[in-house]
DNA sequence: GTGAAAGCGCTAACAC
DNA sequence: GTGTTAGCGCTTTCAC
C-alpha cells in the first residue's frame, strides 16, 4: 500500500491536479486528455488515463462548466408529475439522455406563473447545457429570453409558437379526426367532445380534427355537443354530466385526453349507464392506465416516449453542432380497445 | 489583448459584480447580503437588494457551490421510472424540495450494476448537497463510501442496512400481516403468496408478515403456496399460473406488490376464472392504477408521497443542521376495494 | 460593517 | 505536443 504523493484532498476528492502529479504531466494536459483533445501523444494519454483510473478521478461538473465547458446536464421543465402523460415523456427523455452521457435536472413548475420564467432564467444561467420544455401554456415570455441568449431548447407538444423554436409534436388534428371518424363509422350521429385547455395548441388541434371529421361525413356541427374541459379528470366528469343532461344526449364522446375519459367513465356510471353499451368513449394520449381501466379505453396513441427521445436528439444537435431549429411531428394512431361499440338504433 | 471592462457579460448574465457596481458597495458585501449574513447595515442591504432586483440578478449555482457554498440541488437515485411506485415517491420528494428551495437532479440507473456506484461517486463529488436513494438492491458498496465522506443521504424502502444510515420505510410486515389476515377472515384457507425480489428487505418483510398471519390463525404454512416473484408484472403472471396449476390451487393470492397483482389478474382471466368470484387478490403499494383496474384492487396502501417528503425533511436536516441519522417508518393501511370476497365454500 | 484577496476545479487561450 | 496563465462567479477568511 504505497501512497504516492500525498493523500488526495480532504473529502476524498481527487482533482485533475492530483491526476497530473500522479502521471507526471501538467495540469492542462490532463484536461486535454479528459476532453478528448486531439493532439496528445498516445503514451501520455495512456499515462493520464491510467493515473485517473487508479486515483478514481471523477470530474467536477461545476468547475467544468464554470470554466466554460459543458455541464452535460439538461434541464427538463414540466408543469407537474400527476398525469401519466408527462411521466412517459420523461422516460423517453431520460433514456435518450443516458445513452448520450447527459444527466437530467427536473424542474416542476406546478403551473405557477412566475415560477416558470424564474426557472428558465436560472436554468439558462449556467447549470444546464440545454432545456426541454413541456409547458402548460404558451411561454412566449421566456421563450423570447431563451432565444435572445441563443440558449438551446426544445418544446414538446406546443406547436403554435411563432418563433423559430424547435418543436416536437404529434399529429393532433389527424388523430382527433380519425377518432371521430371511427365513431361515425360505428354509426354514431351525435358525438360529444370535451375539449382540453384551449390555451394549448393540442386542445385546439383536436377540436379542429373533430369538426373536420364531422364535416367530412356531412354531419352538422352542434355547438351544444362541445363542452370545455381542461385536461383534468374532474372536467371530464362534469363535462360528461353536462352532455348527458342534454335533451338529446350524445351516444358517443370523444375526450381531448385520457384523463378526461376516465372522468367520463365515472360520470356515465354515476348516471347508471354502461360503457360501451349506452355510450362509447374515445380518449387521446394512450397513457399506461388506458389499458388498465375497465373497459379498456379506445384512444389515440401518442408516441410519448418517442417524443421525449426526439426532443433529446434535436437538443443535442443544437448543443453540439449548433444546428438550426427543427420541427418534428410524430404520428398518432388510433388504438381500438373496448370502450366503443356501434350505435344502438338507426 | 482583449477588451475588458464592459457592460453585463456577453450572454446577458448579471453577476454579483454588476450588482456591486450598481449599488456602490463591494463584491463581498453583495455576497453577504445574498446569503443572509447578519452583520450588514440595513440600508446597505436594501440598496443591494434593489440593485439585484433591478438588474434581474440570478445566482450562478455552480460558482456558488464551487466556492464552497451550497448548490441547493438534491440528487435522487432511482432504478427506473416504469412503475407507479417510484413516480409517486418522486412526486413527494419534488414537492418537499420545492417548498424548501431545492432543485432535483434525477439519476436513473436502470439496474445497471456499475452505474449506481459510478453515479453515487459523481454525485457526491460536488454537484449535489445530498442524496436520496431508492435503490434496487442492497447498496453496501457505495453506502460505505458515502458514509466515509460524511455525505448526507437518505434511503427509501430498504431497512436492512446495518450502518447508521437514515432510512424511510413503511410497515411492510404489518401491512402484509393485515392483508393476509383479511383474507383469512374472509374464510380463505389456501392463500397463495407471490414474493417480491428477495434481495429487497421489503419483499422479505412482506413474506414474514404473510407467514405470521397464517401462524396467528393456526394455519399451516404450505411452501407450495409461496412462489418467487421479482416485483414485475410478468412474474405475477407466471407466479399465478404456477399457483393455479397446483393440485389444490389457492382461493386467494396476496402479491408482494400491485404490479404483480395486475399480472395475476391477467393470468386468472387467461384461465377463464373470475376475480373475485373464483379467486381473491390483494396487492401491496396502492399505486394510482390500483383503483383504475377492474375490479378495483384491494391492496395495502403505502404512503409513497409522504415517504418522499419525509426523506427530504430528514435529508435537509442532515445538510443544514448536521443532525444524526434517523429511521422513520410510516404506517401502511389496508384499502379494501373490489378484488376480494368470502371464500366460496365453508 | 465592509473591502480586499485568496482560491474552489477546471477550460481555453497563449507560449514554448 | 505540452506547460503556463488567466479567469469562470462566488464564498470566505482576514484586515481595516
Amino acid at each position: 500500500m504505497s501512497d504516492k504523493g500525498q493523500a488526495p484532498k480532504s473529502r476524498g476528492k481527487v482533482t485533475i491536479f492530483d491526476v497530473a502529479r500522479e502521471s507526471g504531466v501538467s495540469y492542462s494536459t490532463v484536461s486535454r486528455v479528459l476532453n478528448g483533445f486531439k493532439y496528445v501523444k498516445e503514451s501520455t494519454r495512456q499515462k493520464v488515463l491510467e493515473a485517473a483510473e487508479r486515483l478514481g478521478y471523477v470530474a467536477n461538473l461545476q468547475a467544468r462548466s464554470l470554466a466554460g465547458g459543458r455541464s452535460h446536464i439538461i434541464g427538463v421543465l414540466v408543469p407537474n408529475l400527476d398525469n401519466g402523460y408527462i411521466g412517459e415523456i420523461i422516460r423517453g427523455i431520460d433514456e435518450a439522455l443516458r445513452d448520450n452521457g447527459y444527466d437530467l435536472m427536473l424542474y416542476t413548475t406546478h403551473h405557477q406563473e412566475g415560477k416558470e420564467s424564474r426557472y428558465v432564467q436560472a436554468i439558462a444561467n449556467g447549470l444546464t447545457d440545454g432545456l426541454i420544455l413541456i409547458v402548460s401554456l404558451i411561454p412566449t415570455a421566456y421563450l423570447d429570453a431563451l432565444h435572445k441568449q441563443r440558449f438551446p431548447y426544445v418544446l414538446i407538444g406546443q406547436n403554435d409558437v411563432e418563433e423559430a423554436s424547435s418543436i416536437v409534436d404529434a399529429t393532433n388534428e389527424k388523430g382527433a379526426y380519425e377518432a371521430t371518424r371511427y365513431l361515425i363509422e360505428l354509426g354514431h350521429r351525435r358525438i360529444g367532445h370535451i375539449t382540453g385547455l384551449m390555451g394549448k395548441s393540442s386542445a385546439v388541434s383536436r377540436l379542429t380534427g373533430y369538426k373536420a371529421a364531422l364535416e367530412a361525413a356531412g354531419m352538422a356541427f352542434d355547438p351544444q355537443l362541445v363542452v370545455k374541459g381542461n385536461f383534468w379528470e374532474q372536467s371530464g366528469y362534469t363535462g360528461t354530466q353536462t352532455l348527458l343532461a342534454l335533451p338529446q344526449p350524445p351516444t358517443a364522446i370523444f375526450t381531448s385526453n385520457d384523463l378526461m375519459a376516465f372522468g367520463a367513465y365515472e360520470a356515465i356510471r354515476a348516471n347508471g349507464l354502461d360503457i360501451p353499451q349506452d355510450i362509447s368513449i374515445v380518449g387521446f394520449d394512450d397513457i399506461p392506465q388506458a389499458s388498465l381501466v375497465h373497459p379498456k379505453l379506445t384512444t389515440v396513441h401518442q408516441p410519448l416516449e418517442q417524443m421525449g427521445r426526439a426532443a433529446v436528439h434535436i437538443l443535442l444537435e443544437h448543443i453540439e453542432k449548433d444546428s438550426p431549429p427543427r420541427r418534428v411531428t410524430l404520428a398518432t394512431r388510433l388504438v381500438i380497445r373496448d370502450s366503443c361499440q356501434p350505435a344502438a338504433s338507426t
